[in-house]
DNA sequence: GTAATTTAGTTAGCGCACAAACTTGTTAGG
DNA sequence: CCTAACAAGTTTGTGCGCTAACTAAATTAC
């Protein structure tokens, strides 16, 4: 059952680096939201656009607002007006936030080594470009159910 | 990134998936107890008590209490009190819940089957059994990670 | 330049996971 | 026995995902 065992696999996987961030303070997807915007920085931006955090987190808008909104209560992160638009709000690491990540960060690399650890390395790279190609499979199907919500016996993916 | 690939490939696998299940009226994790249940009934065993259930389900009681709320006050499912133990109870599908299954059984194989439409026989393969393997291991890390909540660099699967 | 549309973000309300604390019933130990 | 320990479920409160509906600002259309 190759389905059921991706489902327990992945259920795993995220009890074992919940657990990680745990140890810091804060849950998995708060860390998603700190690791992209230190990211951002490195790449040269200090603050990103609600919306654009967001697409990468691939997440829809409410669930970015209740992130942030906790992260900021810990005093992790913070929101900032956008000067050309009036909307948008902008959210950038707080010093605090910046030490966090850089705290978190090593032991991060060590603990998705050790998930993967039982594997040999053509396996590692077997599961990546097999997982990456079903992925981007996957990406048109979602969009396709999105909107067919009707049909019973859809055939959409041939090749 | 391999643990980004894997999270990534499982959200867009549950949105296909949730979207079907949607059709009828049901979420993900009540078709996982129904299914579940009607597995039951085909091995001879009517109900099931919640705490096997939870077993089955990878989840801990309190959530099994309220995905059954959900299904019994739609009347797929109802509870009842075991002769044995006053404390238990067991959970059995009415009709109309066994019924629902079954017009939602064969369209599910045909949705699975086309989310890994993409994958040729060997990559699915070679995809169930890497994770099998990895599913294996991760099942001791993750009750270490439940116990060990101060260290930084552990090295616990050693192959 | 005003009206209609679109976009950014939030609020409200729901489902489903969790841990902690509780109730009630069962089992073990003295 | 009767008390202490354990077990089955539930309640409470939190986090995080969603959709639908909303406010306010920007853009487009006319």
């Amino acid at each position: 059952m190759l389905f059921h065992t991706l489902l327990r696999a992945f259920g795993r996987m995220r009890q074992v680096m919940d657990g990680y961030f745990a140890q810091y303070g804060i849950s998995g997807p708060q860390w998603a939201v700190l690791s992209i915007l230190h990211r951002a920085e490195q790449e040269g931006k200090s603050s990103l656009r609600l919306t654009d955090l967001g697409q990468r987190l691939l997440i829809q808008p409410p669930s970015v607002t209740g992130v942030i909104d906790r992260i900021e209560r810990q005093g992790l992160v913070r929101r900032l007006a956008s000067q050309t638009d009036l909307r948008s709000r902008h959210v950038s690491l707080t010093d605090q936030g910046r030490q966090l990540v850089e705290r978190v960060l090593p032991g991060r690399a060590q603990q998705i080594r050790s998930l993967f650890a039982g594997l040999s390395e053509p396996e590692r790279a077997g599961l990546t470009s097999t997982l990456e190609k079903l992925e981007s499979q996957l990406g048109q199907l979602a969009s396709d159910a999105a909107r067919t919500v009707r049909t019973k016996g859809p055939e959409p993916a041939e090749e």
